[in-house]
DNA sequence: AATCGGTCGAAAT
DNA sequence: TCGACCGATT
C-alpha cells in the first residue's frame, strides 16, 4: 500500500540507478515483497499445497543477484500484525479466501490462465515460507532478521543505525518512516530507481524546501496511509498545500472545517495523531541490544504505556526467537520445518509421491546441488534446500569473507551443513540454538563499513582541503558512492547538526499570518484534548509555549511534531546546544518569537548568533571522531560526529549579513548531489527572502530530533570553486524548480548566487 | 486542477 | 498486488 501516489510526485528525484553502482554497500530488503513476487510463479501450487520452492528460488536469486554486484543484502521479514492493524487484515484474508474458491474452481474447469490469475490474490506470504527462505540465507551467510511487526519499520530502523546502507522496497512508505535511501523498482538485471531523501528539496512537482521530516510525514498521513484513511477529497496534493501553509494538523483540520468542503471525522485528530505516533515509534527489533527498541527513541513525555499501537514489547528471549525466525512473529511458537518435524527423508518422499508427479518440477530444482561436493545427501531429498550453483557458492563465500570478518561470535556451524540437517539435528538443543542466536544477533547488528574506495581516494579530508572543487566533479550518476558514512548515527547527526540551518519557511506569508490568528485569539479547544495521547501540538506549538518554536507556524521540528508536550521537550534539554543557544541568545526575552519584520535588528542578531554558535560547536565536535554508539547521544545530538566544517574560501562577498553567509557557506559546504546542491540554492534564495521580508523562524537548533532534515548528510565541502570545466557533474539540472518556486517565493534580488550554474539542463 | 473509480497488463517461468 | 491510464466528478 504505502501513501498513494507518492511516487508519481517523487518523479521528479528518482534517479535511474543500477545494483552495480551500490556496490560495496549492505542494502536492506523487504524480503516479503521478493517472497511475494516469487509467489506469482507458482501460485497454483501454492493454492493446492503442492509443495514448491520456486518462490524461495525467486528471492534467492535476487540475493545471487545483489551479491553479484557487489551489493550485501540483509532480508528483513514481516512480523506480527500491528494491534491497529488486525480489523484490515481479518479483511484481506477474506478476500484471499474467495480468490482462492473462485480461483480453485477455475482450476478444475482447465482455464489455467485464469486460475493462475484468481490463485494469486489468494496467496499470503507466510512466516513459514519466511523460515524456510531463512534457512537458505543462513546457508548462505546472509544477514537477516524478522521484524517484530512491519518491516518498513524495521528497515528504517537499520538504515538509522549505519547497519544498512539503503533499502529496496516498493513500499514508499518507507520514506515517511524517515528512509534516507530508498531503491525500488528493482527488476532481474539489477536496474533500479533510487529515491534519496536528502533530494526532496530539489522536487519539482511540489517544493519541500525547509520541510522537515515532521511536514512530510504529516503530508502523507494526511492524504491517506496504512493506519489511517484519508478524509474524502484529500489527496497528496492537497495535503501539500495544508501542511504547507498552516503547518500544524490542528489548524490544517480547523481549516478544512471550517471551509465546509470536507467532511472531517470526529476522531480523525486522535487517529491522526497515533497514526503519527506509529509512523515514529513502532516497535523494532534492535539487533545490538538483542531486545525490541522503539524505530525513534522515546522523547520526554512520550510514553510507551500509552501507545498501544506502536506494537507491545515482547520479553528480549523471545524477541530474539522471533528475529532469528525460530519463532513464528505472531504466535511465537516455534516454526518446524516439515522435514525436519518427522524426519524429512520420508516426508520428501511422500510428498513428492502425492503430487501429480509430472507437474511437480521440485526433485529438480536443486539442481545446482549435484554439482556442490559439499551437500549431504540426504539434504538432496529436502525439496526446501536450495544451493547456490558452484560459481555462486564461489561468490558467496568470497563475499562471505569479506564481510563477516568481525564477526564476534566463533559462530555457526559449517558452512556446509544443509539446511535440513541443520534443522533436525541441532534445532531442539538449547544450547546449540543459543550459540546460533548469538552468531545471529552478531551478525544482524553487523554495521556496513561501507566506504568507497573510489571516493576515499579522491575526496578524503586531505583532497577536500587542497582540492576543493573536486567535489564538484562527482558525476551524478555517482552519487551513490558519496553515501558513505560508516555509521548511520553520524549521518544522523549531520543531519542534526545541520538541522538547525533550516526553518520552515512558510512562504505564503499572508496565510500563516492568517492562520495563526485562530490561536491568538482564542487558545482554543485543542488544548484539552491534547492531554490525552499527546499533549496537543496545538496548544503548546502555538500559543502557549512559553520558550521553543518562536515562531508558532513553524511548529515542525522532528521532535515535537508528533504533538508532544513541546514544552517539555525543551525544559528537560537545557543542555543541548541548541537550547543553550536560545537559552543564552534571545531566548530572555518573553516574547515568543521573533521576527523580522518587528524587530529586524534583534533577529538578525539572534541568527547571526545563532549561526555562529552552532559552526563552532560543528567545529569543536569535529573534533573528535569515533564514538559513534548510542543511539541515545544520536538522538539528543549531543556530539554530533560532524565531520569536518571548514569555510570555504568563496565567502560570498555580498551576503548582506555575516550571519546568513556564513550559513550559505555552510550550505554549501556539502557534499551534495547535483540535485541536492539545488535544493539548497534554492533553499538559501528562500532563506535570505525570509530574512529580507518574511516572517522569518528563528528557531534555535532545534534540538534533536531523531532526525530530519532533508539536505544533510553529507560530508562536507567547502565552497564550490569557481573554476570548473566540462565535467558533466558541473551540469546541474537547471530545473523549474527554480521559477517553481518562485512562484511560491517572491525572488528578491540574489546577486551572490551563481546562476550560471544551472545554465545547462541535463536530459 | 485534483480526486476517485474503473480497467488493464505486468509481475514469474 | 501495483502501476498506468482513462473518464467522470467536484
Amino acid at each position: 500500500m504505502g501513501i498513494q501516489g507518492l511516487h508519481g510526485l517523487l518523479k521528479s528525484i528518482q534517479k535511474p540507478s543500477h545494483l552495480k553502482k551500490l556496490s560495496g554497500q549492505t542494502l536492506g530488503v523487504d524480503a516479503y515483497g521478493w517472497l511475494h513476487r516469487g509467489t506469482v510463479s507458482c501460485a497454483i501450487d501454492l493454492a493446492l499445497d503442492k509443495p514448491t520452492t520456486k518462490h524461495i528460488e525467486f528471492a534467492l536469486n535476487r540475493v545471487r543477484m545483489l551479491i553479484y554486484f557487489g551489493v550485501t543484502p540483509y532480508l528483513v521479514f514481516d512480523g506480527d500484525n500491528l494491534p491497529s492493524k488486525s480489523g484490515t487484515e481479518s479483511d484481506r484474508q477474506k478476500r484471499r479466501d474467495e480468490s482462492k474458491k473462485l480461483g480453485l474452481e477455475l482450476y478444475r474447469k482447465g482455464r489455467m490462465a485464469e486460475a493462475q490469475q484468481e490463485l494469486q490474490k489468494a496467496i499470503d506470504v507466510t512466516p513459514y515460507m519466511a523460515r524456510q527462505l531463512i534457512e537458505e540465507l543462513k546457508n548462505m551467510k546472509i544477514q537477516y532478521v524478522v521484524a517484530p511487526y512491519e518491516a518498513d519499520a524495521q528497515l528504517a530502523y537499520l538504515e538509522r543505525q549505519g547497519i544498512i546502507n539503503g533499502i529496496i522496497s516498493e513500499d514508499s512508505d518507507l520514506l515517511v518512516f524517515g528512509a534516507k535511501r530508498l531503491i525500488s523498482k528493482l527488476d532481474q538485471h539489477g536496474d533500479c530507481i533510487e529515491i534519496n531523501r536528502s533530494d526532496f528539496t530539489a522536487c519539482r512537482d511540489i517544493s519541500l524546501i525547509g520541510w522537515t521530516d515532521a511536514d512530510f510525514r504529516r503530508m502523507c498521513i494526511l492524504s491517506g496511509c496504512d493506519y489511517l484513511p484519508s478524509i474524502p477529497k484529500m489527496g497528496l496534493k492537497t495535503a501539500y498545500r495544508n501542511i504547507r501553509r498552516y503547518k500544524n494538523v490542528e489548524k490544517v483540520l480547523r481549516m478544512l472545517q471550517f471551509e465546509g468542503k470536507y467532511n472531517v471525522p470526529a476522531d480523525y485528530l486522535d487517529n491522526f495523531k497515533q497514526a503519527e505516533l506509529t509512523f515514529l515509534y513502532q516497535r523494532v527489533f534492535c539487533p545490538k541490544e538483542g531486545k525490541l527498541v522503539t524505530l525513534t527513541p522515546l522523547d520526554d513525555g512520550v510514553k510507551v504505556e500509552e501507545m498501544p499501537f506502536i506494537g507491545a514489547d515482547i520479553d528480549p528471549e523471545i524477541a530474539v526467537g522471533v528475529a532469528c525466525g525460530d519463532l513464528d512473529p505472531m504466535t511465537k511458537e516455534p516454526i518446524n520445518l516439515k522435514p525436519s518435524t518427522a524426519g524429512r527423508l520420508t516426508t520428501g518422499i511422500t510428498r513428492r509421491q502425492t503430487l501429480s508427479s509430472t507437474a511437480d518440477l521440485k526433485p529438480n530444482k536443486p539442481i545446482s546441488s549435484f554439482f556442490t561436493p559439499k551437500r549431504v545427501p540426504l539434504a538432496e531429498l529436502d525439496p526446501n534446500s536450495l544451493t547456490p550453483s558452484p560459481s555462486q557458492q564461489r561468490l558467496l563465500e568470497r563475499h562471505a569473507n569479506n564481510s563477516w570478518e568481525t564477526s564476534p561470535a566463533p559462530s555457526q556451524p559449517s558452512v556446509t551443513r544443509s539446511s535440513s540437517l541443520r534443522l533436525s539435528l541441532p534445532a531442539g538443543s538449547p544450547m546449540v540454538r543459543s550459540v546460533e542466536r548469538e552468531s545471529f544477533l552478531a551478525r544482524a547488528a553487523r554495521i556496513s563499513t561501507f566506504q568507497s574506495a573510489k571516493r576515499q581516494r579522491l575526496c578524503s579530508d586531505a583532497d577536500e582541503e587542497s582540492l576543493p572543487d573536486l567535489k564538484e566533479r562527482r558525476s551524478r550518476f555517482f552519487t551513490s558512492t558519496d553515501e558513505q558514512s560508516p555509521s548511520g548515527q553520524k549521518i544522523t547527526r549531520t543531519k542534526k547538526a545541520r538541522k538547525s540551518d533550516f526553518g520552515v519557511f512558510s512562504d505564503d506569508v499572508a496565510e500563516e499570518i492568517m492562520s495563526q490568528l485562530p490561536d491568538v485569539v482564542a487558545p482554543t479547544d485543542s488544548a484539552k484534548e491534547s492531554a490525552s495521547v499527546a499533549p496537543g501540538t496545538n496548544g503548546s506549538g502555538d500559543s502557549s509555549l512559553p520558550t521553543t518554536s518562536p515562531d508558532p507556524t513553524n511548529p515542525s521540528e522532528a521532535r515535537e511534531e508528533t504533538g508532544q508536550d513541546t514544552q517539555a521537550t525543551v525544559s528537560t534539554e537545557p543542555s543541548d546546544d541548541s537550547n543553550a543557544t536560545q537559552d543564552s541568545t534571545q531566548q530572555t526575552t518573553p516574547t515568543t518569537f521573533v521576527n523580522a519584520d518587528s524587530d529586524p535588528e534583534l533577529f538578525n542578531r539572534v541568527l547571526e548568533f545563532h549561526v555562529q554558535k552552532q559552526n563552532s560547536a560543528l567545529l569543536s565536535k569535529h573534533t573528535f571522531k569515533g564514538n559513534t554508539n548510542s543511539t541515545s547521544s544520536a538522538h539528543k545530538g549531543v556530539s554530533a560526529n560532524k565531520p569536518t566544517m571548514r569555510q570555504g574560501p568563496g565567502l560570498k562577498p555580498s551576503s548582506s549579513s555575516p550571519g546568513l553567509s556564513r550559513a550559505v557557506t555552510q550550505l554549501k559546504g556539502q557534499r551534495l548531489t547535483p540535485l541536492q546542491r539545488l535544493g539548497q540554492n534554492a533553499l538559501t534564495k528562500s532563506r535570505s527572502m525570509d530574512r529580507l521580508g518574511a516572517r522569518t523562524p528563528v528557531t534555535g537548533p532545534r534540538d534533536s530530533g531523531y532526525e530530519s532534515d532533508f539536505g544533510a548528510g553529507r560530508p562536507p565541502v567547502t565552497t564550490r570553486a569557481p573554476n570548473h570545466r566540462g565535467s558533466e557533474d558541473l551540469l546541474v539540472p537547471n530545473s523549474d524548480d527554480e521559477d517553481g518556486d518562485s512562484r511560491d517565493n517572491p525572488r528578491p534580488n540574489q546577486p551572490s548566487l551563481d546562476l550560471k550554474r544551472f545554465s545547462f539542463t541535463p536530459k
